[in-house]
DNA sequence: AGCGAGTATTGGAGCGCTCCAATTACGGCC
DNA sequence: GGCCGTAATTGGAGCGCTCCAATACTCGCT
């Protein structure tokens, strides 16, 4: 009961070993004939070729690691789809792992990676420049990371681009009090710096307020305040400064919070006031919701790091990329009278 | 600038390659000083031992793969999270794969991980029996699947269990019109069934809505006839039926779903109607929905299913296994005075 | 001193492939 | 019909490990 190996295949199907090998490798130079006997032979044996065997004998695994550090990102997840999409064409096999099993069991992820040989990493995790020089393989990252430096091709989003869109869209429908709900990480803070410009060009007072984390609950602490939560609308905020018609918030999570935060104040959206997301996550398309929402296709992004990382295996140079983002108008943002 | 193998590490240390595979593998008889000077020489020279060398020479890889076929379901990623922490523990990695990717590429996962040699498989995902059987190792289901038979074990959250939960939770809160909204897949057809079964025992008519898809714009748009879509409220269904006091949705998107509806028809949540979900997801607990939810704890199921097939792989017989999920009371259920 | 029973350490074979240099086969051409 | 170039095919070496049987080293005892 044996596995069958390239030996059993070979003899099978008449021929030497080599050929066999050729054959799965699909070289051109084999005759038609030999070919097809060996792949008959493969398929009556029910033969699936050692990629350890391979990977240990040849120049490279034909594997590629990708570093994740949040599954729960949905973007990250569909950036994965596309990235696997376009290195699955070229008969590149994906090693998934997360940055998270460093804390939780000890291991470094770019060492599992070194273990496997993988030919090359994708990066869609912070990870420090040194770890990855350790790594000794192409890397190219995916996504808005706050690692810069060191050379490496990034493939993201142009997240300060979103950021600008949003700004833009409240500001053409005739707002002029445009709070930016914000939170920690990298694209958070591109997210913020698009809305500060845009804000800026148009010679309008930005107005950003942090949030502890990057969820619902923190964004919906965080504005309350500002909202006047729970009594009267209308109520001015710490300094006096007059209630803001908008917010944009850096996640659709956030913006849902930000709702929330609404309607404990007794305001309605987008009627008292407006509110942006980010990321149009499916739950921004929920009618209960129905957030305006700026985003960048995940799919084409990984899918370009994907491309990118094979450039780079190929021996070809490759740049960063970045990706304009679109908006998605739906029912939490309307035009206003009067700000 | 060649990597360096167990070879460098054994004329480093001043011992043979037999004594630092041993050590690698911490076997209890080696001394404690050879064993110090090996893994001095590990660390200085950078040391990573090659999984495909190991793998392709020793009896099994130490991985072991999984299939899953729906990576945007927060579920499987979290069960994902308790798989690793479980199989991780023993030193083993996991190869990931999803099911999607035969649908796209025309690669069968479970090739890949013939491919790979890995040692198990854990089934997240659909997959027929005669699948299953050529991959050759051992196998578990990972969740609710319509797969039977075939002796594997399966691990899964007792949905049928959950779906009695919700629909008791309704009942004891005074509901007697209690409608089920469900949808495709096997988990669906498990909670309603437990829906059924409590429902039966209360002596109460069951009402089945059955939607496309497991999403929130398919349950909308069923129950939307239910319950009166946009006119005045109070409005009877088809065959003259009252309106139901309570929904019970088979997850927490198609609730929201059935709230959005609710909203359309004029009705408040839960004033007018409860809404009870499934699965607990971050949304059940955004404020603007505050939805009462059922869920099993993910993480404990999957590091179930990893210390299931750890046990497999050690020769040692497993049987499946079902957790028990919780109800979590939140602000879409309240009680009734008169149905 | 000598021997057995462990315990610690070692060299060799081989896992299933790829790569390479060498060999054979096949036409075409003078 | 022998010769050459190119195309097709082959055997051998070796990738970096694990496993195994064999050897070397301890002691404690007679």
């Amino acid at each position: 009961m044996r596995r069958p190996t390239i030996y059993d295949v070979a003899e099978r199907a008449g021929v030497s070993k080599s050929l066999v090998s050729l054959v799965l490798r699909d070289s051109p130079r084999v005759s038609d004939e030999k070919r097809a006997a060996v792949l008959a032979a493969v398929a009556e044996l029910d033969y699936t070729p050692s990629r350890l065997a391979a990977g240990l004998a040849g120049t490279r695994t034909r594997s590629i690691g990708v570093v994740i550090d949040d599954f729960a990102n949905l973007w990250f997840v569909e950036a994965l789809t596309g990235l696997r999409s376009a290195i699955g064409r070229e008969g590149y096999a994906l090693s998934v792992a997360d940055a998270s099993l460093n804390a939780h069991l000890g291991i470094d992820p770019l060492d599992a990676f070194r273990a496997l040989r993988v030919d090359g990493i994708v990066l869609a995790g912070e990870a420090t420049a040194a770890a990855v020089e350790r790594a000794g393989v192409p890397v190219v990252v995916l996504g808005t990371r706050h690692v810069s430096g060191s050379g490496m091709p990034v493939i993201a989003s142009d997240e300060a681009e979103g950021g600008r869109i949003a700004a833009r869209h409240l500001m053409e429908i005739g707002h002029r009090s445009i709070v930016c709900v914000s939170g920690p990480g990298a694209s958070a803070t591109e997210r913020e710096r698009g809305y500060r410009e845009a804000m800026g060009e148009a010679g309008l007072d930005t107005c950003i307020v942090p949030a502890d984390a990057n969820e619902e609950q923190a964004a919906r602490a965080a504005v309350a305040p500002i909202l006047g939560g729970g009594s009267a609308a209308g109520r001015v905020r710490g300094a006096g400064a007059p209630r803001p018609t908008a917010v944009f918030a850096v996640n659709d999570p956030m913006a849902v919070g930000v709702m929330g935060a609404a309607a404990d104040a007794g305001l309605t959206v987008p009627g008292d006031i407006s509110v942006v997301g980010y990321d149009d996550s499916p739950l921004a398309d929920y009618g209960l919701v129905s957030l305006t929402s700026v985003s960048g296709d995940p799919r084409e992004v990984g899918e370009a790091a994907g491309e990118t990382l094979l450039e780079l295996l190929s021996g070809a140079p490759a740049g960063s990329r970045t990706f304009a983002p679109r908006l998605v108008v739906r029912d939490s943002t309307s035009a206003i009278l009067r700000p």
